[in-house]
DNA sequence: GCGTGTGAATATTTTCACAGCA
DNA sequence: TGCTGTGAAAATATTCACACGC
């Protein structure tokens, strides 16, 4: 689901300067570590010193098997017998995800979305800090919104340079996307969420993370397609399909 | 990353009522098909009667082999020596994702976030109508927002079912989203979008998408970790790695 | 010749099932 | 005994490379 490949060399020639910072996790591990976290966070919250893979797993709304092998490749945080540290594997995840330091977040587009985001406090609160807010429309330039002035786009590969921004969040309409992301990459960032609805073409150490909003619609609604032909069906299946989520409501 | 499994009972035992109004499309393929249908659609509006695999693929941010693979599920719709008729592979497209009837979307939780969804022109201009907005907040019931009244959650029930509601969208904070979920379940509707950090449960009908605006950036921080823990290195490898998109921007 | 459609090969991810440690 | 950590197996997904039809 990520845009991007990452890590060892091509034709798996590796062990040389094998020393790395990481262990390479797969992909699919490190695009649930943060549901962990966030599970994890509740269940501290909750007043829990250890939890099992099961309870975890449950949680995170995942299987016990695959939250064990994923934690696995963070090394061995468990105790057998009893579970996960709380505590520990928080800071652990917190650790591996580089959410120990704080980084600096750029939006760019204050429009109906970027308004939104710009007020969401789902950022501050888990490890990201908004340091600026830009716009083409003059006219929105000046306005304060979430105690942050909105600065003309202009200035934002000065900004960007100066308040050292980590990620670059692009909520502007897919024709301006493109020019955004150039800009960006141009000083220096290397990390973008990008809500525009268009593909953008950035070098290869620059990581994009693409929503699309109608896209998810638009996935639920093959489903529901798929449904309504399935109970439509001679031998249907009770309309229900198998398999779900094997979470239990907080 | 979709929650759900779907499709053919256990074991692989099918063929027997085989005659089923869908091929069952792999689950990655699917979530490609809006990037694709997307891409067409600009393909259209630029005067494009037809476009080659490697044409559409550049255009949808994937790589050829893949975009083929994907669309052989779908039937042979394109011509050997030309490409894909780009008319004729939007229709299908739309079909099978069920497009061609427009679907009925509520969303639930007018906060930050709430407000800039029920603004958003992608839904509309992509199959999707948002029919009613609800809040628990009393002193929001009333309020019109982009020409929708919102109402109080307790119609939620009785309205879904009036409006025949296909897709709910949940934009509440976490600790009202299961609530609400089950709500929605009640109500008959099948096919959920969760903006709210947390797991939902419910029944094994039910599809739920989650979208999650921080786990994004965690997972961007990663990539940011591991990027500068790279550089680092003894023997680093230029601070790019390997792979990226193979689109060239619109 | 060009570019789709596809079988075969590879890579990745998930699941199973159980050995081993507290 | 209970639960983690992990090899091995199964299922999915991606990529290759080329036969085939326009």
């Amino acid at each position: 689901m990520s845009q991007q490949r990452h890590g060892s060399t091509p034709g798996h020639v590796r062990g040389d300067d094998a020393v790395q910072a990481f262990p390479d996790l797969p992909e699919a591990t490190i695009a649930r570590l943060p549901e962990y976290l966030r599970a994890l966070h509740n269940l501290g919250e909750a007043g829990a010193d250890t939890v099992s893979s099961e309870g975890l797993a449950a949680a995170a709304g995942v299987n016990s098997a695959k939250l064990r092998k994923d934690l696995s490749h963070l090394g061995s945080y468990g105790t057998r017998g009893v579970g996960y540290d709380v505590t520990l594997l928080i800071e652990q995840i917190e650790y591996v995800l580089g959410l120990d330091q704080r980084r600096a977040v750029c939006l760019v587009g204050l429009g109906n979305l970027g308004h939104a985001l710009a007020g969401y406090d789902g950022f501050a609160s888990r490890g990201f800090k908004i340091v600026a807010l830009f716009d083409a429309d003059e006219s929105k330039v000046g306005e304060h919104i979430h105690g942050l002035a909105v600065r003309h786009i202009a200035d934002l590969g000065r900004v960007a340079v100066e308040e050292k921004i980590a990620i670059g969040v692009i909520a502007t309409p897919p024709g301006a996307a493109q020019a955004v992301a150039d800009v960006l990459v141009d000083a220096g960032v290397t990390s973008i969420l990008n809500f525009a609805p268009c593909v953008l073409s950035v070098p290869s150490n620059v990581d994009v993370r693409k929503v699309d909003l109608a896209i998810e619609l638009q996935i639920l609604s093959f489903h529901e397609h798929r449904k309504a032909s399935l109970t439509a069906l001679p031998g249907g299946r009770s309309a229900a399909t198998a398999g779900n989520q094997e979470a239990v409501g907080s």
